[in-house]
DNA sequence: AGGTTATCTGAACGTTTGTTCAATATCAAA
DNA sequence: TTTGATATTGAACAAACGTTCAGATAACCT
């Protein structure tokens, strides 16, 4: 017994990747095994090392291609001029996106510490890449006099988790629709900039 | 070799789980060994057990005694009967207990996959108990007029994420201090909340 | 001083861990 | 149809895992 019939690494490769990320997302990192993720594919354990060198590159590879999705697909709407109507858009967006990917936002949250500070510190760049196009809206509001805030790194920061925090307890079919989500979060952040 | 010169179990106990606090937050609980935190310990690994029946109740013991002392800790200081005042209480005790406690706040929100449904249960209990202290200061506000809220719920848990967010960014010793962040947060909130 | 209890060691247990690799079957191209 | 590249198995490795326990020493009580 050897190579499977069908076998091809585009079709094994994503289906590892989706596996590891749904076990690492439920059980953690550390309490996922190998075999666990072999298992969930249909393959032997001993098959994954050709599409990653190590574990942790398998998380690494995870974590980044979040990060960068997530820059990208907010840069591709980013538009508006209006630092209201922008931070809208990034409100409505984060949330969104996230929802979409919990999976992934749950790893990018929790699983950092497991990872070597070379690896670290790439992660931790590209989070702070996108603090940093929150902060330049609001930057921007408070120049054009159409914010007030006393911070506006502390607001960053606060407003991230603030929408970050949806993931925790939003489920599909609950009382509120993901666009009322929105709206009602959009409606606390306006206020709390001031706006 | 057998029991050590000076030992007690008033003073194992709480070493024990003071450094598998500390390495369940540096580390995530499926990656600490009970070798670990026994040599953390000074101590071999077959000690641990006569303080702990497994590793899991270890874990147990420190969310469930962590979110105790929470409810008790705000059920100790909650005065005011003015919601705004009640409100800044509640901002100000949060961001202070949480940075106190670190390490067990960061357990307490990483580590409930690790726990079996019922203990799952019981510390998820917990944790409601404490949010519904928020959505009720934030109610009695709505009802007294002083407080527009599209949603009480959802505003409960965007402040505590909000607030529960400073943990992860808030250094000793950095640009403010405890008391100016309580201060620049309590402002933010007031505004989302519309007092 | 002697007996009892509390505390800890150190070795052992069966499992599971991440990872490697020779052997082998399938696929794609010629 | 042959050939070479690709994809996978299954066994093996040493190391580490959680947990148990008989034996040994220190602390406490009378």
């Amino acid at each position: 017994m050897a190579r499977k019939a069908g076998s091809h690494s585009e079709i094994t490769g994503p289906k590892i990747r989706a596996e590891a990320q749904r076990l690492f997302a439920r059980h953690g990192f550390a309490a996922v095994s190998m075999r666990q993720i072999a298992a969930a594919v249909g393959v032997q354990a001993g098959a994954l090392y050709l599409y990653t060198p190590d574990k942790e590159a398998l998380l690494v590879d995870l974590l980044k291609t979040h990060m960068d999705e997530l820059i990208a697909a907010w840069r591709a709407i980013s538009k508006s001029n209006d630092p209201t109507a922008r931070l809208e858009e990034f409100v409505r967006f984060h949330i969104r996106f996230n929802l979409e990917r919990a999976e992934a936002v749950f790893l990018s949250y929790m699983e950092l510490r497991n990872l070597s500070p070379e690896n670290f510190a790439v992660i931790e760049d590209l989070r702070k890449t996108y603090e940093t196009e929150l902060e330049a809206i609001l930057k921007s509001g408070q120049d054009a006099g159409v914010f007030q805030l006393p911070d506006s790194k502390l607001a960053t920061m606060a407003i991230i988790a603030m929408l970050t925090g949806v993931n925790t307890w939003f489920r599909e079919g609950g009382r509120l629709s993901r666009d009322k989500v929105e709206t009602i979060y959009w409606d606390m952040v306006r206020k709390a900039v001031g706006a």
